[in-house]
DNA sequence: TTGTAGGCGTTATCAC
DNA sequence: GTGATAACGCCTACAA
């Protein structure tokens, strides 16, 4: 059943029986009425395919990320998606991994699609730092259509940036830690994104603001899985610290789960902070103390600036969002 | 830059190109190296909506889930991502809620985009047994392309479904808990689904086959996150267990949470088991027993199966995968 | 207001 | 082995 058909039914030409499906104001009511029920009859569905041939493009953005089954990613997709569908796009979704080569691949693959936009999720794909070209394959991929990247940040023509504030919210935490008394404060982190970097600006800054030192034996990085975490600060026999600074909630559980099993008390003898307010963060024992970073807020404002930019309008290439301090029981300021 | 751009700078047919790019045989080695040249130069890369238009397939499977954000879900839809790829598929998501209408409306947007088959994640898609129409909206979408199902079970034409054993999972953890000494088991769950009744099935088939009685006051069904379930078995004092078997392992926290602060021990006095081996269980103290229902598997074995179907080979409608039990630390068997 | 005809970029079926 | 050419189903000037 195609639109010939559906203009020889209803006596009409197929450019009439378009002009309705697009809601053309150009059809007298009467035929319009005809051509909509005879459509109705014949359960009618126009060819997305052909459509997407004509109009070189089928109302779909390409979603990539380098894990959904990372609780963050997940929830960032899922408000993703929704708002997507609010507007009537359409998402396919693509896991890259974090390798810079499968991450280069994975672009490649998407671009071939013909989406109409991209969103990158997740600080991976921001590049380390200004001067190094791991980058290129997204300016590349910018060359054809709007890239969008959710916590991260490049500069770039047709890249756009929505991020959270991460050295802002880890100058003010580890700030708070040190004015409660803090002195040793353990940098926990499975990552060295944009954002892990960010975060741990802003924990450098908070220490030389309040004349602390920066030491190395007090930054750690790891995996991000519970058990591994809580294994290693326990066989870290030397490591001593009073506080716990995580780049995410899992890390921060590991910290709590070794200080369980040590029998140090939280947060009298320590004081322990995760990152993006996960269900994890309620999981634990005590409830987790945790930077919001407003995943939601950054998925919205991404679909709707992309949304403004795909009409033609202009929107900000950078919009920095403010993360939210959520107090539980790890921490006594 | 299209076929007939690279045709005409290799001086040969838009055929001929269409033969290159499709790997025929039927290409003298001469032109055919000619044609990749110029097409690598190039950067061609094939139109995928003329060719859709042409073979009606896109190589997209549909992906639907109530919500990626839920753990579970999110996993799954990774595992499937990732296989899929793997057999140069690529997958649009939607997530379609839990509202029968919000279910159907998300199938109908979805089967627009002509997909070649469809998964449905999660037993939500199940109906609640026999003899009702609530499946309706799935058989009718199975008209067209293979229904998948994942943790769900529909007795229907080109409907196939993967699903893990609950029932007997659900027997066999509380068949242990009664031998193990427990008498008054609590069931706590979110959810009427299909794998919800499944479990409710092994754990009432168990009570009977050892001479307990069912009662109505033991089954709680209760939102899914943790506080919420935390608080509301804090409220209800008269209610007396020593064991809890919970369809999710967020419900068990929550248990396990109200045990806490109650003061009671586990597993000396109360026994807690969860289901989906997620990182919760890892996650809460003390570490949770939990039924792994093998999602990996199912979702290789969905794709593996869908792919087969697109070849043409025939699978089996109905393919019931084992659980696995995970012990921890709430139990004492 | 409606219809005609060309174009979108492939693939597939013929001939040669 | 290679090349015309007709689908595929829609959109949209342009004509009427």
């Amino acid at each position: 059943m195609n639109i010939y058909d559906i203009a020889e039914l209803a006596g009409v030409s197929i450019a009439t029986v378009s002009r309705v499906v697009n809601g053309s104001p150009r059809v007298s009511e009467k035929t319009k009425q005809k051509v909509l029920s005879i459509m109705e009859e014949n359960h009618y569905t126009p060819n997305v395919f052909a459509r997407g041939l004509g109009l070189d493009s089928m109302q779909t953005i390409g979603i990539v990320c380098p894990d959904v089954s990372d609780v963050y990613m997940a929830r960032a997709v899922a408000f993703l998606e929704r708002r997507l569908k609010e507007y009537g796009y359409d998402c396919i979704l693509y896991c890259s991994g974090h390798d810079q080569e499968k991450k280069e691949k994975a672009l490649e693959l998407i671009m071939k699609k013909r989406i109409d936009a991209l969103v990158l999720v997740g600080s991976t794909y921001a590049g380390y730092g200004s001067g190094d070209d791991s980058a290129e394959y997204i300016r590349k991929a910018a060359e054809k259509i709007p890239v969008f990247l959710i916590n991260g940040k490049i500069i770039g023509d047709n890249i756009y940036s929505v991020y959270s504030m991460d050295e802002e919210a880890a100058y003010d935490v580890v700030s708070r830690m040190i004015e409660s008394g803090r002195r040793r404060i353990l940098f926990l982190t499975d990552s060295r994104s944009y954002s892990a970097n960010k975060k741990l600006e802003g924990y450098e800054r908070a220490l030389k603001e309040h004349g602390l030192p920066v030491l190395g034996e007090l930054k750690l990085y790891t995996r991000n899985r519970i058990h591994f975490v809580r294994d290693i600060l326990l066989s870290r026999r030397t490591l001593v610290y009073d506080a716990v600074f995580a780049t995410d909630d899992g890390l921060a559980v590991g910290a709590v789960k070794c200080a369980n099993a040590k029998g140090i008390r939280i947060p009298e003898e320590l004081c322990v902070v995760g990152y993006n307010n996960s269900e994890y963060s309620v999981c634990c024992e005590p409830e987790l103390t945790t930077v919001d970073n407003t995943a939601e807020k950054l998925c919205n404002i991404t679909i709707d600036n992309m949304m403004k930019l795909l009409k033609g309008e202009e929107v900000p290439a950078d919009v920095p969002v403010e993360c939210m301090l959520v107090k539980r029981c790890t921490t006594d300021f």
